[in-house]
DNA sequence: TTGTGCTTCTGAACCGTTACGGTCAGCACA
DNA sequence: TGTGCTGACCGTAACGGTTCAGAAGCACAA
């Protein structure tokens, strides 16, 4: 049987007896070829089945891709789940399809250190959405000679960034919550290494967390409570690797059961703080009279249930990025981008009940 | 200023003054070179800043992309905000993961025609999501020479195929819905074409819907309502071009207030449910007391409310049309997989109060 | 000595296109 | 008749790799 190779613009040309340059003109630029030819060159094109010039063997040639490769810690899948990142997401595709590029999401095995995708992922450029600072991932992209944008963290040297200012947003919170009387604190965060560990996190933990972005909150939050005389050293701080409302209710269940004196529970996310909810119901304890629990973030299933909470512009950072890199924003290079944050005040907080009220009621 | 050209792996090889196949093989095939020989070359090529092989290069060569692309009718935006366009992404993203592949997702402006994104996407093949049976993005799609998968809709010969039965899934709600006395019905659908009709979708309308799924469940629905003696052709049918709750909410509204009779609103989504959830309530309908709706998804949102709907496994679609295009699934082609739904029922059906009963209380 | 097999490396073809710098005919104009 | 311009088309050289059939060199057995 006799199988017939693919048409190409070649093939195509010598049909029609005319150069390929002629051909790629039929396609990319009309006005360079005399309006029957053209017509002749497609409908030849149609006869054999040629398809047009060939995305990739366009992309080697004129160097662009016409995409833009997205670069998250977590799978794929989790990206879905989060609805930060989701929002993020959404902001980076609506720039996207405004530069009318394509989202290319590379695809990263977070067990293991294979870096292969990011090196077979044809595009223009680069957005890094929130990886550790020695994530090898990242470290293989910043090798690509494209342009790169990360989003809120790590902050690299002469890399572009947008973010917010994590230290100054959770300063107002951790000022509120001082403001009200609440001394003794607890802490839930997020993942602070590549390793796991689903428990406490002692300072040296704290100070050298790789996620830039929890270590400024943690970093932020020891200032502000030292200030007015907490000793940081034994404020309970647990850390969950994965990111979900049940680890924060597992959270929340650790940190209480070793610190029941504890008035308030900080978490760095909301999906955190909803988790902290949940477990403070189930164990009776009335939100804002007996805890108060505050998040970070600002998604809408947080806002709710009235949750204290920093809203971050989500989408915005996604969009910003997106721009940043496709350069409709023009700024001195490296460019960094800060974004406003917003205190928000719901029915999570509340001043803590003194300590006869906590045994002997209101 | 010196402008240094990039490093390639030509240079590379000149500067070590071994050929290029051998630099290639360092990065290729380890085997084929001396360990020694690979040391320098590896390291030679950290010295002059060589990033390794260009993927689009690489691309051109093997004829492959590395990479999945994902079309969809709607913004990019908009799937990450539809709750089972959501759950079908996360189930691709799984199984591109799986066989580290990309996704890339082809930006669409749905206003206007223009199909070079899909032209100019370097992909291996396509998954097709939920398209109108005339979008000139499938036809661009269709005509690109590498495998295609189509979720959904719409049914192409020749081209394999993810889906469920919608008709037959409709069928048993509609079915339930008899059983239990409801003969006056409203429908509320997602569009049915791609011109814009937001209100009332006459029959012809409806018989020549480019939307396979919905057409198959407006069908399977006057069927089974007119076995019991309906006239379809009296039936009201509400369209909207926008798949959102508000639009749930305002086409219910439309509804109910030319066909106050309606006991029953059938949903061809949970999304347009749960507006019209919203909308019973602001008129002070208890719903399922006063008025039964049904959705079509089986979406958490919906869940949590305890809608009466149909179930259908949104992320297992996605994965199963990844491992389709993937090949990891073999079978006779062209393909088709159609995957099991659930009649799910909840608290938003009852049946119908009597005439009496309406007007004189329970 | 010859043949065989292994390792290591090479040369040249090829992937399918577009950029660049032309050529050439035809025509208007002085 | 010469000049200059314009529209239509073309040839060649990249773009940056991979692949495959071998060549060169060497060890070892017959």
């Amino acid at each position: 049987m006799h199988v017939r190779r693919p048409a190409t613009l070649a093939s195509l040309a010598a049909e029609l007896g005319v150069s390929r340059t002629t051909v790629s003109n039929a396609y990319n630029r009309p006005d360079q070829l005399s309006p029957e030819l053209r017509r002749r060159v497609l409908e030849t094109a149609r006869r054999l089945g040629y398809p047009g010039p060939d995305p990739v063997a366009r992309s080697l040639r004129t160097r662009k891709a016409g995409a833009v490769g997205l670069l998250l810690t977590e799978n794929l899948s989790y990206a879905f789940r989060d609805p930060a990142a989701l929002g993020f997401l959404e902001g980076l595709a609506l720039a996207c399809e405004g530069a009318g590029q394509g989202l290319h999401l590379v695809p990263v095995n977070p067990e293991r250190d294979d870096v292969t995708a990011v090196h077979s992922a044809g595009v223009d450029g680069f957005v890094v959405y929130s990886v550790p600072d020695d994530d090898p991932h990242l470290a293989a992209v910043l090798s690509r000679p494209v342009p790169t944008v990360v989003c809120d963290q790590p902050r690299v040297e002469g890399v572009d960034l947008v973010g917010i200012d994590d230290h100054a947003a959770i300063s107002r919170l951790a000022g509120r919550l001082i403001e009200i009387g609440h001394r003794h604190i607890g802490v839930l965060c997020m993942r602070l290494a590549r390793d796991r560990n689903d428990g406490f996190a002692l300072i040296a933990r704290q100070r050298t967390a790789h996620f830039h972005v929890q270590r400024a909150r943690l970093t932020a939050l020891a200032e502000s409570f030292e200030t007015v005389g907490v000793d940081w050293a034994r404020v309970p701080v647990v850390e969950r690797f994965d990111h979900s409302i049940a680890n924060g209710e597992s959270a929340a269940a650790q940190l209480l059961d070793a610190n029941p004196e504890v008035t308030a529970l900080i978490c760095t996310s909301d999906i955190l703080a909803l988790g902290a909810l949940n477990e403070a119901k189930r164990r009776g304890l009335r939100v804002p009279h007996d805890l108060t629990v505050t998040g970070f973030d600002g998604i809408v299933e947080a806002e709710r249930v009235g949750l204290t909470t920093i809203r971050q512009p989500v989408l915005e950072k996604g969009r910003a990025a997106g721009k940043l890199l496709l350069g409709s924003v023009e700024h001195s290079r490296p460019r960094h981008i800060t974004l406003d944050t917003e205190l928000v005040i719901g029915q999570t907080s509340a001043p803590p009940r003194t300590t006869e009220e906590r045994w002997f009621g209101p």
